[in-house]
DNA sequence: AAGATAAATGATATGATATATCATTAATTA
DNA sequence: TAATTAATGATATATCATATCATTTATCTT
């Protein structure tokens, strides 16, 4: 079994065990981001879909489901760039971390890490000194792969 | 002299300095922004201009006089919000950090803080761990600031 | 299983954000 | 002062996102 189809069962079991409703139509919107290697907008992903599912969706339609995904952490929505990438640990029991995406910018493709401990802390500790709480953080860093960063010398 | 005129002379200085051209649309756009107390969309600014300038000015100048500014320095895009504020240090003589946004999700205020170097030191290591390299940092963290976190409670 | 209810999706319209392009005006410079 | 460049205007259109009401599909209750 290939890696999608495995993500896509580890999907599947995950929204059961949690009671989520991953009907076919979000399921295949989730395995095109999934099979994506670069972040894709909602308009994008309609026309994939119509491309590979043979059917036509509103982009409403895709808003609703992207709003479905990203509330249940199988995907994130890169403000920067108002685009959507699966995510990373959709298929691990990894607890979920604070995001941390490294955006190339040349080749577009992201990496997901995990915040490390001591950046979340030194982050919340400026928060903090400031007089702020923090709710909620997705860091978004311009970067540049290895790849990139070598084609680029 | 107020706050406001202050912070549009030291912008004049420091543009003069720079070789600049603050023309009187951008130096009025960006008044706009010193004078907000939240961040402001390119429509919002328009709107603003024409109320305060009696001039109507079109979008698509807006977006040039703001690429002005954000280019030099003396505004931000916070892409999280799709709005963009004046920077903080666009009248100190601060050398230009990688800031750091805390927004308030209840009240919209943003502060500006720059970022400490071990989180930065941090981040930049993290990033290299994964073998990117980083190229632009902008950190926008969803907070509550102290006024609307105790109102909260 | 039948009907009631709720959840998901479709259809349509429209709002909000942003850029492309060519024309005009203003500033700089040769 | 003519030539050139930079800034702005005008217009159109692309792109991103949501509001709203209708319809279909799934789930629950009896």
């Amino acid at each position: 079994m290939n890696q999608l189809d495995d993500a896509l069962q580890q999907a599947d079991q995950a929204s059961t065990r949690a009671g989520l409703k991953l009907t076919p139509k979000r399921r295949h919107l989730f395995s095109l981001l999934l099979a994506s290697d670069t972040p894709l907008s909602a308009y994008e992903l309609a026309d994939r879909f119509k491309d590979s599912f043979g059917q036509a969706i509103p982009a409403m339609s895709v808003y609703r489901m992207l709003d479905f995904l990203t509330e249940n952490n199988l995907a994130h929505k890169l403000t920067s760039e108002n685009k959507f990438v699966s995510c990373a640990h959709s298929t691990c029991n990894h607890a979920h971390q604070v995001p941390q995406f490294l955006i190339c910018e040349r080749c577009h493709q992201v990496k997901e890490v995990g915040i490390k401990k001591e950046v979340f802390d030194a982050l919340r500790e400026s928060v903090d000194s400031a007089g702020y709480s923090l709710r909620e953080a997705q860091l978004e860093l311009k970067c540049l792969c290895a790849a990139c960063a070598e084609a680029t010398e």
